[in-house]
RNA sequence: GCCCCGUUGGUCUAGCGGUUAUGACGCCGCCCUCUCAAGGCGGAGAUCGCCGGUUCGAAUCCGGUACGGGGUACCA
């Protein structure tokens, strides 16, 4: 197969990155972006820089931070260099890099690659408003660039505060997005703009380029939300050789599409599905989450025609190719994030799947913390009965409350009861409870026989209807596990009493 | 207004000039069965946004157009 790396230079090695705005809840897009920028740099062998993009301090929070860390170590995203682990280019939290930003923004300044500007927002608005009615794009029209000490001193004597505003070079611009193809901005389309606020704090359009600059960021892939900031990113890089910010290199770049939500809307932070904390909590893997993500806009390439959508991290890393995206934007689909998930949950080995249900049965407070070996003994029992049966981790706390659940807390459904256990359904319990009373080997097999043949045999009932009522009143729902291996796990005297209680 | 991106069943997706247009989720039916799942089998569901062009032949190439989205900030 013909590697398509898009590289820079050829013999340099892929450094990618991934650098969100510490504000909010995470949420799954931003995951996705993650993993396809994780996914690219081990494909091709290269590193991951992970970086904290905290410029804003209205907006940015600490415990947001402490999130986006957890929940990049809970996917499994590991990175050689960022926050948290360090690297050769730190501080990788831009509210530490601040002195850095000022330098830059000074260099440009002193090269004559930005200037100062004084135009106030009613001036900028009134002359944006006049380009629009005249059918002109409305970005800045350069008045004050060209302004001589004189005049800026005049502003000053105003009391205005100036912004700095880089100087775009007339020319077209084109770049060859990694995953959209060639991609052209005419030059009247793209103006000066500003890189660090009046106020002197540095803008994203100056600390996102800087940071890739001198991180040594190859690859740069994100949403495309901010496709068309591509072509003033790399007129900065152009300015960046000349100042001698980084290795003089432009990295390349792919815009991945939107994760959607319902409707024509981008999935976002106030859509419940978008908070990636929520998933961990319903019990998602996080290789089931990152397998569905992975599927909104890339997919296996099919194998002699057979094509797969289930596969691992590993298999996603193997496979991983930018040029396989998808540009289209994909709505998620819940649904099919759960079925996927359930799939992963059955591909794992039944002890494995009683290990995580464990801190699960913990919240739940269903085992103790720290847990007891006789509840961990019985939640290994009881994992290869649900295994097959649930989506998302959760579903076996429901499933399974019946076998660790105090018998003071034991309950049963009222609307089961009523359809299970009315007069026919308890004699049907008493039967059952005198079989098993009497028996002697408290095992699958003979539960099974025992109550097949008092029931089935004995008062001639079909299975389903012969099963219902004892079902309903030792696990307290209609819908259950198996229910011989449910009573021999539950123990003799625990399943006595509840088909007793309901006499 | 101007610029950019996108458009294949309900949803996600394969497809790179010749296929009865692929697979998955969901849905329906059947089988299995102590419930629910899982699993197996089968089914419905797409005139590939639209119009033109190139070609013996177009979902695939070209030109328009419509619709959706994004940008046009001292947000990212």
């Amino acid at each position: 197969m013909t590697d398509t790396v898009p590289a820079v230079d050829a013999s340099k090695p892929v450094v990618a990155r991934f650098c969100p705005s510490p504000t909010g809840n995470p949420h799954v897009g931003m995951a996705r972006t993650a993993l396809f920028s994780w996914a690219f740099a081990r494909h091709h062998g290269g590193k991951f820089v992970f970086r904290i993009e905290d410029t804003d301090a209205s907006r940015d929070n600490q415990e947001s931070y402490d999130l986006l860390v957890d929940v990049m170590r809970w996917l499994g995203l590991d990175w050689d260099e960022g926050v948290e682990v360090g690297g050769d280019h730190g501080p990788y939290r831009q509210s530490e890099r601040m002195d850095v930003y000022a330098d830059v923004a000074q260099r440009l300044l002193d090269a004559g690659l930005a200037y100062k500007a004084y135009d106030t927002a009613d001036e900028l608005e009134e002359r944006r408003e006049a380009a629009r009615a005249e059918g002109r794009p409305s970005g800045y029209d350069g008045l004050h660039r060209d302004l001589t000490p004189e005049q800026q001193a005049a502003y000053e004597a105003e009391g205005r505060k100036p912004v700095i505003r880089f100087k775009m070079p007339a020319k077209d611009w084109t770049f060859d997005d990694l995953v959209r193809g060639p991609i052209t901005f005419g030059a009247d389309n793209v103006q000066d703009f500003v890189i660090v606020r009046a106020n002197g704090q540095p803008l994203y359009t100056l600390t996102n380029p800087t940071d890739d600059a001198l991180m040594g960021i190859t690859h740069v892939l994100r949403g495309e939300d901010i496709l068309s900031s591509t072509p003033r990113q790399i007129a900065l890089y152009e300015a960046f050789a000349q100042i001698g910010v980084g290795d003089g290199s432009t990295p390349r770049f792919g815009h991945l599409p939107y994760v959607m939500g319902q409707g024509n809307r981008k999935l976002s932070k106030r859509d419940p599905e978008s908070n990636l904390l929520g998933y961990r909590e319903q019990g998602f893997l996080p290789e089931g989450l990152l397998n569905y993500l992975a599927l909104l806009g890339w997919s296996l390439p099919a194998v002699d025609g057979v094509e797969r959508d289930v596969f691992g991290l590993a298999e996603l890393v193997e496979a991983f190719e930018v040029s396989r995206v998808n540009p289209n934007p994909a709505r998620f689909d819940l649904a099919k994030c759960e079925a996927i998930n359930g799939d992963h949950i059955r591909l794992l080995p039944v002890e494995e799947v009683a290990e995580r249900l464990l801190p699960y049965f913990q919240t739940a407070e269903l085992i103790g913390t720290p847990a007891d070996d006789a509840q961990v003994a019985l939640l290994a029992a009881a994992a290869p009965l649900v295994h097959e049966r649930i989506a998302k981790l959760t579903e076996a706390v429901d499933m399974l409350r019946f076998l660790f659940v105090d018998d003071d807390d034991f309950t049963i459904d009222e609307a089961d009861a009523a359809k299970n256990l009315d007069e026919k359904g308890q004699g049907t319990a008493r039967a059952a409870r005198d079989a098993l009373a009497e028996l002697k080997t408290w095992d699958t097999a003979s539960i099974e026989a025992a109550l097949r043949a008092s029931l089935v045999d004995g008062l001639g009932l079909k299975p389903r209807l012969a099963f219902g009522p004892v079902r309903v009143a030792v696990t307290g729902s209609r819908i259950s596990p198996p229910l011989f291996e449910s009573l021999e796990l539950l123990g003799r005297s625990r399943t006595l009493a509840r088909l007793s209680a309901v006499l």
